[in-house]
DNA sequence: GGCATACCTTCT
DNA sequence: GAAGGTATGC
């Protein structure tokens, strides 16, 4: 550990907090497939982001964080804006999992595994975000068949056309104005009309799939949508999985990302053709020549193969690899106009019935129950007929598995 | 339960 | 024709 002794110079109205880039780099970590709302300004290598009440701004040196929020008027009085740049800071170490330590968890992985230790110093301060499941949840039915360049313009788009900005700001070391939206919220893309918008804003199949999870997740749970989703972080890795594999759009690999990425499931890894690829060529995985898409069999193989070497923490150091991978084969072409994020919400949230005390009173195993009574609310509850005999469809299915 | 095919769009 | 998959039907 190097001790600096020059004194930092901070930016302009930016709080600074003592950080090595070594256990977060910015650039890496917001731009590679987990979240596809920061905006990017390179140049200035200042990072920006929406959420519900404020556009928090990140710069970082070598060994310093900055931070400032911005927010709609009317501004925050004197009074007020300490406790305001402490939600900030709150809202920082959360996102950013700050209490883990990447330097000791990178140490771990790479006496465990010789693969990780040749590419560990190339690729620093890679670290898993801690996202909002909900927007997590929608953005990653965008992700099949997909890019992160294309993600991140589809959900740009999403945020401008469902959610009204909450403020416009002038890009650093530019003039041009850029208004902030944050993530809109269930209720607003459960709207019947929102799959024609998608499709036209170029969201194809996946149009119907973001309209009907958002509205069959309002139609369950209301206001209490997304605090329902956050609390899939107290249950286990399988009844979350579950749960999240009744939406539309969400199969295994959106299912474990979701996990990863906002449920705090970190030994979960979202296992993709790239990753199948990976754990082929390092980690004796046989391949499978001549298949289209990877069988649930196959997916547990390299699942169990990869925690056996990774341990506890595995879906981060998979991160770490799929990120290294990214840069390797050059397909990282990352648009520099992703848009706005959650947390911080004030929404109105009302109780959410049934689901706790059926599972709890139930002589039956918890995912069996939970499962069965999510398909009774939902189904006894719809109004369109059409949506409700997929549903129930898709939900037999699934418990077949 | 395993397997094949369509699906929006962009990129190679 | 593949790409950072999923739904559907057989």
């Amino acid at each position: 550990m190097t001790i600096v002794t020059t004194s930092t110079t901070i930016p302009h109205g930016f709080k600074a907090l003592p950080l090595s880039i070594l256990q977060l780099s910015l650039p890496a970590v917001l731009k590679c497939g987990q979240s596809f709302r920061w905006h990017c300004f390179e140049e200035l290598s200042e990072y920006r982001l929406c959420l519900h009440d404020r556009v928090v701004c990140l710069r970082q040196t070598a060994n310093h964080l900055f931070y400032r929020a911005l927010f709609p008027d009317p501004q925050p009085t004197e009074g007020q804006l300490s406790t305001k740049d402490n939600e900030t800071l709150v809202w920082l170490r959360d996102y950013f999992q700050l209490d883990v330590d990447l330097l000791k968890l990178y140490d771990e992985w790479s006496l465990k595994d010789p693969v990780f230790r040749n590419i560990k110093e190339r690729f620093s301060g890679i670290r898993m975000l801690r996202q909002d499941p909900w927007e997590n949840l929608i953005s990653f039915i965008c992700s099949s068949n997909n890019n992160i360049s294309r993600i991140s313009k589809m959900v740009q788009n999403l945020c401008k056309e469902f959610s009204p900005p909450i403020l416009a700001l002038t890009d650093p070391g530019s003039t041009t104005l850029t208004q902030y939206h944050p993530f809109p919220s269930p209720a607003a893309l459960g709207q019947p009309e929102v799959t024609s918008k998608l499709r036209s804003l170029g969201f194809g199949y996946r149009a119907e799939f973001i309209q009907k999870t958002a509205h069959m997740l309002v139609d369950i749970h209301g206001d209490g949508s997304e605090e329902w989703l956050l609390n899939l972080r107290q249950s286990s890795t399988e009844h979350a999985r579950n749960e999240l594999l009744k939406f539309m759009g969400v199969g295994r690999k959106v299912a474990d990302c979701i996990l990863l990425m906002s449920l705090d499931k970190k030994e979960v890894i979202p296992c993709d053709t790239h990753v199948h690829q990976i754990a082929v060529k390092y980690y004796g995985v046989k391949s499978s020549p001549g298949r289209s898409t990877m069988s649930p069999k196959l997916y547990q193989e390299i699942n169990t193969r990869l925690v056996n070497v990774w341990g506890q923490y595995a879906g981060w150091a998979h991160s770490v690899l799929f990120t290294s991978d990214l840069k390797s084969f050059s397909s990282y072409g990352v648009s520099s106009t992703p848009s706005p994020q959650t947390l911080l919400k004030k929404r109105p949230r009302i109780v959410r019935e049934i689901q706790t005390s059926t599972v709890h009173d139930s002589p039956f195993p918890l995912e069996d129950v939970a499962h069965q009574s999510q398909t009774e609310i939902f189904v006894s509850s719809h109004t369109v007929s059409e949506t409700q005999s997929s549903v129930a469809e898709r939900v037999k299915r699934r418990r077949r598995q």
